[in-house]
RNA sequence: GCCGCCGUGGUGGAACUGGUAGACACGCACGACUCAAAAUCGUGUGGAGAAAUCCGUGUCGGUUCGAUUCCGACCGGCGGCACCA
């Protein structure tokens, strides 16, 4: 027998599993048999893989081997997360391209990958830089274009002057740049963002239904944040002369999760960036002192904001704001302790029980209210149960007292121990439930109660002070306080997030380019809105009034006509009507509702140069249509469009179908009439979305012109070669010569100069007017937001994976990942997954079924590895030296996987001795026939190999690897205590052994004669009857501690156990000839023997 | 500050739904082999004690025949969020 060599052994299999292309994916899975196992996807650093990547590919490679063995059909798939900064900046420094430095970076990295013998398959090797994966990464941006969930907004971004980039709220770590640690400064911009808050419910509903490390969802829900309260209005006061006088149009809206506490409102505080300082700008008294604040705050960076503890603020002077709940005037405050980004940037104020309001208040001598009495303890019981006698003479009435509530009678305490400690003296219940942490959840109080158990609820509100809510909880409070302000129409339930909308694209070259054209000139240019209003409709009508204002007040131009024979309408004639009043050009916004649907396409059929946009509310596209009230109105028109002219004719088309959701369709816009059935859509009639004044997300998409998709067929937009790196703020792409070649002629000249407004540079001008390719990169998370999806399919070029791959691998069964994902990659993912689903590309909305993340492998030290400290591990330095099967099974054994855990040089000699020792076994194995007088030690050999069996099997299942491995080298132990070992047995061992250590499990198993791979061998069954055993030893306490154990047989009666258990010498002793109390056997474990 | 997780030998870690705490491995000690060392193999190894035995899962208390496991308070470490109304 030659020694163990890893070397060679290991260079023998990998060769071969590449030759052979053994682990490519079988074509027979069917969504019952398959397993989908997930890595997660590495950016390829050029220092190569570390010890942590390999933790990783190793656990999923045994767990992939194993569900191989146990039939299951297997995807398990390697790729690279290529595009992203660090190639980048090394590009700035050294002039070497980005492309270059990947694909030598990622050679290695998979070099180094298929060295651990990881069971994948090569075939399906991905990169997110490619072009065919990142014309993909396009399409998905454009479908959530196409969805409405892709907008241009300029506002404060976190900006990171290093990088010269802007940062995604998750990558923003302690007020720092995640890469670089520079501090974040937050600077005007314009960006794309993704609506992710349009998903921030499903993404929380759908956690429930996920096999997820618990405190990683519950890190996603505190991220999405969700609260809920209400929102209330409230009006505001000139007081400026002596006789106040309301404030026309002029409300401060504020969000609260206490409405309760209305009545204790005694002041209102502003964001100094928010909004409704500026609106106020004109009323208020100390205009100077308020705008020094306001810029004294800009200044500061986000981390001083953070660590400046001591709250400032400025009086508003000169108005007041009024409490709705009882009219009375409360001044109005300006501070930074109020952020703009949440809630509506304004504040009701109750010191009394808000701790922030409260230092606030004192600070500047504010009033303080209390309407909220705490009430420490109650319990709720049946007088019956209770024994009082001596209760309020032992403690005082002070500090308990007695009262109904609810018709109950009610205990009432205020110190906690004191209370258990009465109930415990006068209760005759024997079981008492103390409910702590929980908080207004009187229901369960109630229910509990029905169970006829003493229940105690902790502290809760009662109300005071507070009107027609007094003596209520806070939770019934809450509740009729939202009752009361939607009666009186000042404010109604609100349910608010923290989660933000996405900001994906970065002004950087190494990305996918962002597939639109935008024209800035139309972009920035005053609008000329028509508005045509539907059917029965007139200028007053929805939200026409509303929004004519809201496009007013930001300086555009709006048409709102009422449209002849409205009660008959003709729609060519309406058309004609407004094609003589008003001149379409190209800085002209249709908002067509209703049947205005219909009447934009006669206008857009001939008209000589394109509109800016179309936008289509709600629209109606027959002749005979139903609104819900009266039926069988006809329109008189023929309803057939050339569509061809109409979409020649407006840059983009949208439709916007409820009052949450754009669709933008021009590229489909001919299958509208089978869309939406000609008819209104299929709302609830009760909630007619789009009948409503205010539609937040319809002037959102009025606002965005000048921008238009790049349609699929002309994916991929290309990432051009000729460009300098050099960081300056633009982008990259702005300077490449190439990268905007053609693009006029493709997506068209855009509004003349004479159109041009004064506001424009003399720069802009030169350019004005022509469609330019977007220069901002897509951030690189877009890329890793669907790339589990790309595996199934990764050469389709029509599509991002075919519906049948996608039926049959998706869902991700397992999925391996470091925590620091959770609210970037992990929350994207899903949302990515969520939109998939409603634009019914699949049938599955959570993407990853099972997850969980590796710990963190820390250097020998105990310290994190890193080159500051000289301690990090190089793996391949580790597989050179022990091979890859030392390697993987050391880094499998140290612990269990989500765990963090230390390397440790001499426990991975430890390991690599066990493996010498299974290999040296091969010496002293004997055929079953030659077992002869070996028999009673192979017996037991015998038994412990299935037992291992069993519990190797049960480990693998539940990745507890580290026990799994403890078992093995066990077993190995158990074959070195006898003098042969028979053959089965060792097959046994080295079948168990096959996914932690493939090679050398392969190179025995082929020397063991086997012509077939192992690898494909079926996982053994136990066998049962060799896990019983004829005795079983019993521990005998007396008194709870262990004095004896005995051996007895497996099936001995209970009465049995006992008396020998009783016979023993020691326990004997230990009774000291008192007769047993009480004796419990627990069945096989143990014997107690109470005295 | 708030929220979450964790605390077991000299070390990494075992212990199923409360049932013989310390599996397995490292380290250490002793022994075998060797001229010697390394490697390998064997024995021992939670602490105290000569032993019987006692004490031991961060600390204190509780529930239980019995607690590393359940409950309460506290101490310590790690992670997340951070003026989110």
């Amino acid at each position: 027998m030659d020694k163990y060599n890893p070397k060679s052994i290991e260079q023998k299999w990998q060769s071969y599993w590449e030759e052979n292309k053994t682990f490519s994916t079988p074509t027979d899975a069917t969504s019952e048999n398959k397993y989908y196992i997930l890595p997660q996807l590495p950016y390829p650093s050029g220092s190569g893989l570390h010890v942590g990547h390999a933790e990783v590919y190793t656990a999923c490679d045994i767990y992939a081997r194993y569900q191989r063995m146990k039939g299951k059909k297997v995807l398990q798939v390697f790729g690279l997360d290529s595009f992203g900064l660090p190639a980048e900046n090394y590009a700035i420094k050294t002039n070497v391209h980005p492309k270059e430095t990947i694909d030598q970076t990622g050679a290695n990295f998979v070099e180094q990958v298929k060295k651990l013998g990881a069971s994948v398959d090569w075939d399906r090797f991905v990169r997110s830089s490619d072009p065919e994966y990142y014309k993909f990464t396009q399409w998905f941006f454009l479908l959530m274009y196409e969805r409405g969930l892709a907008y241009r907004k300029t506002q404060a971004v976190n900006w990171c002057d290093s990088c010269k980039t802007v940062l995604a709220n998750a990558q923003v770590v302690d007020g720092h740049c995640e890469r670089c640690d520079t501090v974040v400064v937050q600077k005007d911009m314009e960006q794309w963002y993704l609506k992710i808050t349009d998903y921030a419910e499903k993404l929380l509903e759908g956690l429930d239904r996920i096999d997820w490390p618990e405190e990683t969802k519950k890190r996603q829900k505190d991220w999405i944040g969700k609260s809920m309260g209400a929102s209330i209005a409230f009006d505001v006061l000139d007081v400026r002369n002596t006789k106040s006088t309301k404030i026309r149009n002029s409300e401060i809206e504020v969000f609260t999760t206490r409405p309760d506490t209305l009545f204790g409102a005694t002041y209102m505080v502003l964001a100094p960036e928010g909004q409704y300082v500026q609106e106020l700008k004109e009323n208020i008294e100390n205009w100077e002192d308020v705008e020094s604040y306001i810029v004294a705050t800009s200044k500061k960076t986000e981390l001083e904001r953070q660590t400046e503890k001591e709250k400032t603020g400025v009086e508003v002077k000169g108005v007041k704001a009024v409490n709705p709940a009882n009219g009375e005037e409360i001044p109005i405050w300006v501070a930074d302790y109020v952020i703009a980004t949440y809630g509506t940037g304004a504040i009701m104020a109750v010191p009394a029980h808000d701790e922030r309001d409260f230092e606030f208040a004192k600070k500047y001598k504010l009033p303080i209210k209390q309407v909220v009495e705490s009430i420490k303890y109650y319990v709720s019981i049946n007088k019956e149960e209770i024994d009082l006698n001596g209760l309020f003479t032992e403690f005082s009435s002070d500090d308990i007292q007695e009262f109904t509530y609810n018709g109950k009678y009610t205990l009432e305490a205020y110190d906690k121990n004191l209370f258990i400690k009465a109930l415990k003296k006068y209760s005759r219940l024997s079981s008492i439930s103390i409910l702590s942490g929980v908080t207004e959840n009187i229901e369960n109080w109630y229910k509990k109660e029905e169970e006829k158990e003493i229940f105690c609820y902790p502290n809760f509100g009662i109300s005071i002070n507070s009107e027609f809510l007094n003596r209520l909880t806070t939770q019934e409070a809450k509740e009729k306080m939202i009752d009361w302000l939607e009666e009186h129409n000042v404010g109604k339930r609100k349910i608010q997030y923290k989660l933000r909308d996405w900001s994906v694209s970065r002004q950087r070259f190494w990305g996918a380019p962002l597939p639109m054209v935008v024209n800035e000139q139309l972009s920035i240019s005053k609008k000329q809105y028509v508005f045509i209003h539907g059917y029965g409709g007139d200028a007053q009508s929805n939200f026409f009034p509303w929004m004519k204002q809201e496009l007013e007040a930001k300086g555009h131009t709006v048409v709102l006509l009422d449209l002849p024979n409205t009660d008959k309408p003709n729609v060519k004639e309406q058309a004609d009507f407004l094609k003589e009043k008003i001149s379409f050009n190209e800085n002209t916004v249709i908002v067509a509702h209703s049947l205005g649907g219909p009447v934009a396409f006669r206008i857009l059929e001939n008209l000589g140069a394109p509109i800016a946009k179309l936008i289509l509310a709600d629209p109606v596209f027959r002749p005979e249509f139903n609104d819900g009230e009266r039926s069988d109105v006809t329109a008189s028109d023929s309803f057939v469009f050339d569509f061809e002219k109409i979409k020649a004719n407006a840059d983009a088309i949208s439709i916007i179908s409820d009052a949450k959701h754009v669709t933008i369709k021009k590229e489909h816009i001919d299958e509208l009439s089978s869309i939406f059935n000609a008819r209104h859509i299929e709302v609830d009639l009760s909630e007619r979305h789009l009948m409503v004044a205010e539609i937040p997300a319809l002037l959102e998409e009025a606002l965005m012109t000048g921008v238009k998709p790049v349609p699929f067929s002309d994916l991929p937009v290309l990432l051009p070669e000729d460009v300098d790196f050099k960081p300056t703020g633009q982008s990259p792409l702005t300077y490449s010569k190439t990268f905007q070649e053609g693009v006029e002629e493709k997506y068209g000249n855009g509004p003349s100069s004479a159109s041009t407004s004064a506001k424009a540079s003399a720069d802009e001008k030169a350019t004005a007017g022509t469609w330019k390719r977007e220069v901002n990169t897509l951030d690189t998370f877009m890329c890793s937001s669907w790339y589990f999806f790309r595996y199934l399919d990764p050469h389709n070029e029509k599509e991002f994976a075919s519906p049948e791959a996608l039926k049959t691998w998706m869902p991700v069964d397992f999925y391996l990942g470091g925590p620091e994902h959770v609210n970037g990659h992990l929350l994207y993912s899903r949302f990515f997954t969520k939109v998939l689903f409603d634009a019914g590309y699949i049938d599955f909305d959570e993407p990853f079924t099972v997850h969980r993340h590796q710990g963190l492998i820390l250097g020998p030290d105990g310290r994190k590895m890193s080159k500051r400290w000289g301690n990090v591990i190089n793996p391949s330095d580790v597989v050179d030296v022990y091979g890859a099967d030392t390697m993987r099974m050391y880094e499998m054994f140290m612990g269990p996987l989500e765990d963090d855990k230390p390397w440790d040089d001499a426990g991975v000699r430890g390991v690599r001795r066990f493996l010498d020792r299974v290999w040296n076994l091969q010496d002293v194995l004997v055929k079953d026939e030659e077992i002869g007088n070996l028999k009673l030690e192979i017996g037991d050999l015998d038994k412990e190999t299935h037992k291992v069996l069993k519990k190797v099997g049960d480990d693998l299942a539940t990745l507890n690897f580290n026990t799994a491995i403890a078992k093995l080298m066990e077993l190995t132990n158990a074959f070195y205590k006898v003098e042969k070992v028979p053959i089965t047995n060792y097959i046994l061992l080295i079948t168990m052994l096959a996914p932690f250590a493939p090679h050398m499990a392969e190179e025995l198993w082929q020397l063991l004669g086997h012509d077939t791979q192992l690898a494909f061998a079926e996982w053994p069954q136990y066998d049962e009857s060799k896990l019983v055993s004829d005795t079983m030893t019993i521990a005998v306490q007396v008194n709870g501690k262990v004095r004896a154990t005995i051996d007895i047989a497996s099936d001995a009666s209970e009465d049995d156990v006992k008396a020998t258990a009783m016979a023993d010498e020691n326990v004997k002793k230990w009774m000291g000839g008192n007769e047993p109390k009480k004796v419990i056997y627990v069945k096989g474990k143990i014997v107690n023997v109470v005295v």
